[in-house]
RNA sequence: GCCGGGGUGGCGGAAUGGUAGACGCGCACGACUCAAAAUCGUGUAUCGUAAGGUGUGUGGGUUCAAGUCCCACCCCCGGCACCA
């Protein structure tokens, strides 16, 4: 009541400035008014621990960059916004914080062309995006704000990294690695765009040896695989980390080398890595990467002419790679040496290669030209032998088959460039070439002539090649039995047209018909599996890459693709292993701003952690932190931070000690990505000085139940799930993963369909648009526009279509009555909501509650009934609502008010519209009462004027009634 | 090349195999106004005067019925890319 009496008093005030605008109500007056009240009234402060049913809901935090918000940014806030009001108003406790992610290289750039402290730029740019966020109207519980840069929060950051380093995950490594050189730092794989250049700049990015603290992702590279299947994450997402993972199941192999001159590495062979070790009998010839090469060269290995040049050149060509996106074609030069194919005792030359490359694999392949694309193409270049040894498999394999041996034909017409099908018809198979079972022993190349002879009448046809067995599985229907065909395909073509008189009974000849078919048309036409391979082998000449029975392969002939995976390694000396795409995680920075690594050295160079309890080691203050661009910190220049003065501890940290030994400290500062990998944790505990999170707390709020932002595919979300991973293993967290379900959002492009950004001059500030429409407006607008998930262009038009809505719920106050005639649509409504925010579909949850006003405008509706649909609209457009709520004499917050329950018996509808059609057509439409049975709607149906034209007196002979929906008449 | 996602009016977009284009913008006309803005009303896929025909990237297919399911292809967006 007294919200109620203070509002009198704010009307009184205010409301005459609101006729003037010609709106209904004066959103700049109530958007503050009610801000003010939520905040002073506390309305959502979290509790320390869920009382009841809990749910963690999550932006991914923004980095509070300098230029501001654009309308894009708050398009996530406001869906976790709308979400977690939802869910409040059914009984949840919500965790919905939000907090700053300011350490990294943007913060620093920043600051260094303004010349300011990045300390103080990020201070300014933190409290001008909350003052922007603070006009949204958005629930947040500021009191658990964190940022990343503030020692209270780096503390924990620095004390992951210790434990990390304590478990062996984190190492220093001189392994050239990415290095920007205008940015002046190193970078992760994950900050290089695909293209070679710097994911911040642009910069093309070079290989560069600097020391590196480097963490072992690698070691939980299985667990991020198999944990994704447990994840509800967009299915591109976990396929993309899939991708990036890659993961591949193979074996290594030693050939042993020949012919080698003055090698001197002593080992005198070659490792390769392939996954298809049941190939070893193909491999006929070896191919190693240039790098390869150079690192025998440096060994002191003595080459024939030309080779030396070949790699220098091919090394220079590789490290150009500009454009990505052509593969080079491919070029190699043979070494001199040849090697040993431990399978077949063969002798094989090494070649050197430019599509081998030397980060990948042991930089070395066996080349199997017959099952491999790549090898077949250089084999084809360099006339290097193609040798088959996996029979194609075809079909769905049968159990216990009948064995029949078989040919395919095809007879091709070269002057038409045509191929010769046999038509079975739709049931019998359709278009095949022309196939038949082989007599015994009979040559396949006899039984094809004579087969083509018989089906076809051609006689005058020669051989041209024809392929190694291919075994074809399928289910014979007409004779019910499961078969396996050994089946050779060939090919002939056609010298003239002479004919002979077709063989066949006459019956027999009637079932099929001869066409001669287009390339175009046999793609389209031969679906059968077995017919389809032999054209692709004989016809285009493409190679067989899948897996199959062996062949050519000595005494293992006949064995399974996978049997002979598992065998070979055992029988000649492989070893299996499992390779990922995924490296360790380049972990060090050389720049300022970002957190210190926890570690000093002693004057020999040993690594210690700094003990926990001195924690956090504070970033100096700094007069330069200008990259130096030698590989060394801004940090390295601050002589008095870098030396301490220590001792070690008995568990091996370090703590200072002014009368102890010098120690250096280490001068990297952290990536960006650090404090973002666990943020989320701290935010269901941001005081905590004693622990990262109390274990309570984390076993009540965590895991994060909805994750929504922006795409991080390959990055953040591999890291954070790498370090949740770890941290449940150290027993910080109880769960397995940290994002339980994740949604992404799509981006707001300007009006021009372009990117926003200050430089094109076409940002919208959502401050403008707040100002002129109010807060509600713009929520609803954004949430309106288009699917969540998609990107789209702003309209400076369309937002007036939010803007009339929110005006017309507002105006519906003075329709309210004492009938109704919506009672229906209002609980359909109810449903649809409340579904649709669950799936984050707010754009047909707003259009199903303008549906709702349209018919409250037509109609006529109870104060309840108004009343619900304040209650409905009071996530998306929380100012208006509160305040048409209190107008309406409620002195409590909406915003604490039950979601509405929909009735189901309310759902059904009196009556429904039926839709009458003849033969599929739409021919009219009539009403008939809900659930009227089939005799009823037929009834109705021939009283249509459209019935007695279309069917008159003719007799229907089907009719198909659709309860509720239409009917259908064939005639 | 491979893997995702997508292709529906002038625009953003709706459609459990069952009236394609809901809802909104825009546009046109009308009401109110001296006038404009705002607001309200009516109309708005397309061809056709009409009856009716045609329409969801293209071509086939399944079905009484296809935007939706199946096959082939084209185009756009995103990711990966000589990964052995």
């Amino acid at each position: 009541m007294e919200d109620f009496l203070l509002y009198r008093e704010f009307l009184f005030h205010n409301f005459i400035v609101s006729i003037d605008t010609m709106k209904s109500y004066d959103h700049k007056k109530i958007d503050a008014y009610w801000q003010d009240k939520w905040q002073s009234d506390s309305l959502y402060k979290t509790s320390e621990l869920p009382q009841g049913k809990k749910i963690y809901v999550l932006d991914m935090f923004p980095y509070p960059s300098g230029e501001g918000l654009h309308v894009g940014h708050p398009k996530g806030y406001i869906a976790t916004d709308i979400y977690s009001r939802f869910k409040r108003m059914n009984g949840y406790d919500v965790l919905h914080p939000m907090g700053w992610d300011a350490f990294g290289l943007p913060a620093e750039q920043f600051a260094l062309k303004h010349k300011i402290h990045p300390r103080i730029a990020v201070e300014n740019n933190i409290a001008n995006f909350k003052n922007q966020l603070s006009h949204i109207g958005l629930d947040y519980d500021w009191s658990r704000e964190i940022n990343t840069t503030d020692p209270t929060f780096y503390k924990w950051t620095q004390w992951i990294f210790t434990k990390l380093y304590e478990k062996g995950l984190a190492y220093e490594s001189h392994k050239p690695i990415n290095w920007c050189p205008s940015c002046k730092t190193g970078l992760a794989n994950e900050d290089v765009n695909h293209d070679g250049t710097c994911e911040r700049c642009d910069t093309k990015v070079e290989k560069k040896p600097i020391r590196q603290w480097v963490l072992k992702i690698t070691d939980y590279a299985d667990r991020m695989l198999t944990d994704l299947d447990t994840l509800e994450w967009p299915e591109g997402v976990k396929l993309a980390q899939k991708n990036w993972i890659g993961r591949s199941e193979g074996a290594e192999f030693d050939f042993s080398l020949t012919d080698v001159k003055d090698h001197t590495d002593g080992s005198m062979s070659v490792k390769v890595f392939t996954t298809r070790a049941d190939t070893l009998f193909g491999a006929t010839f070896i191919a190693i990467s240039a790098d390869t090469a150079r690192e025998w060269f440096n060994a002191g290995w003595e080459t024939i002419d030309g080779v030396k040049e070949y790699v220098i050149e091919t090394l220079e060509e590789q490290n150009k790679e500009n454009d990505y996106s052509v593969v080079p074609e491919k070029t190699g030069v043979y070494s001199g040496i040849n090697a040993i194919n431990p399978a077949t005792g063969e002798k094989i030359p090494v070649w050197i290669a430019n599509y081998v490359l030397g980060g990948v694999g042991t930089g070395a392949i066996m080349a199997v030209p017959a099952h491999d694309e790549r090898d077949f193409e250089f084999a084809k270049k360099y006339n290097l032998p193609v040798k088959q040894v996996i029979s194609p498999e075809t079909g769905v394999v049968q159990t216990n088959p009948e064995f029949r041996k078989s040919i395919v034909a095809i007879l091709w017409d070269k002057k038409q460039n045509k191929f010769l099908s046999i038509n079975w018809g739709k049931n019998l198979g359709g278009n095949l070439f022309i196939g038949g079972g082989v007599d015994g022993d009979e040559d396949s190349i006899i039984c094809a002539t004579r087969e083509i002879k018989e089906e076809t009448g051609y006689t005058h046809i020669r051989y041209l090649s024809k392929t190694e067995v291919i075994h074809h599985n399928y289910f014979a229907h007409s004779k019910n039995v499961g078969r396996r065909i050994e089946a050779v395909g060939l090919l002939f073509e056609l010298i003239d047209d002479t004919q002979e008189e077709v063989s066949l009974e006459e019956n027999e000849k009637n079932k099929f018909t001869t066409e001669w078919l287009s390339k175009q048309e046999v793609e389209s036409k031969i679906e059968d599996a077995l017919h389809a391979l032999v054209y692709t082998m004989l016809v285009k000449e493409e190679i067989y890459t899948g897996d199959g029975t062996l062949i050519s392969s000595g005494e293992h002939d006949g064995i399974t693709s996978d049997e002979a995976r598992n065998r070979f390694v055992e029988k000649y000396s492989g070893k299996k292993v499992i390779k990922y795409k995924m490296e360790d995680w380049v972990f060090a920075r050389q720049r300022y701003w970002g957190e210190p690594f926890p570690v000093v050295r002693d004057n020999n160079g040993k690594v210690y952690m700094v003990d926990e309890s001195e924690l956090p080691v504070l970033l100096p203050e700094v007069k330069s932190y200008e990259p130096t661009g030698t590989g060394e910190s801004p940090l390295a220049a601050i002589t008095d931070w870098v030396n301490v003065r220590g001792y070690i501890t008995n568990k091996g940290t370090f703590k200072q000690s002014n009368d102890g030994e010098i120690f250096t400290r280490e001068t990297n500062t952290m990536p960006q990505w650090a404090g973002s990998s666990w943020y989320y944790l701290r935010f269901a505990d941001p005081h905590n000085d004693a622990a990262l999170i109390s274990p309570e707390i984390e076993k009540n709020w965590l895991p994060v139940d909805v994750y929504v932002g922006g795409d991080h595919a390959t990055r953040h979300l591999i890291y954070a799930r790498f370090w949740h991973k770890f941290l449940y293993d150290i027993r910080v967290v109880s769960t397995t993963e940290p994002f339980s379900r994740l949604e992404f959002l799509g981006f707001i492009l300007a009006e021009d369909g372009r990117k926003m950004s200050k430089r094109l001059g076409n940002v919208i500030n959502p401050d403008d648009v707040i100002n002129e429409y109010g807060a509600d407006t713009f929520r609803v607008y954004e949430m309106f526009m288009a699917p969540f998930d998609q990107t789209v262009a702003w309209s400076t038009t369309s937002i007036k279509g939010a803007d009339k809505f929110i005006d017309r719920v507002y105006s519906l106050q003075k329709k309210i009555s004492e009938t109704s005639t919506v009672s229906n649509m209002l609980h359909k409504t109810i449903k649809k909501v409340g579904e649709d925010i669950e799936k984050f579909k707010f754009n047909t949850a707003i259009s199903q509650m303008m549906i709702l006003v349209n018919a409250m405008e037509e109609g006529s509706f109870t104060h309840e009934e108004y009343s619900t649909l304040v209650t409905l609209l009071a996530p998306f457009a929380p100012h208006m609502t509160e305040q048409i709520w209190n107008e309406l004499g409620n002195t409590t917050s909406i915003h604490k008010v039950s979601w509405p329950l929909y009735d189901e018996s309310l759902l059904v509808e009196d009556s429904t519209t039926i839709s009458l059609q003849i033969n599929g057509k739409l021919r009219g439409t009539f009403v008939v009462p809900f659930g009227s049975d089939d005799s009823t709607v037929l009834e109705e149906a021939k009283i249509l004027e459209s019935y007695k034209k279309y069917v008159g007196e003719l007799k229907p002979k089907k009719v198909i009634i659709i309860k509720n929906r239409l009917i259908n008449i064939v005639i």
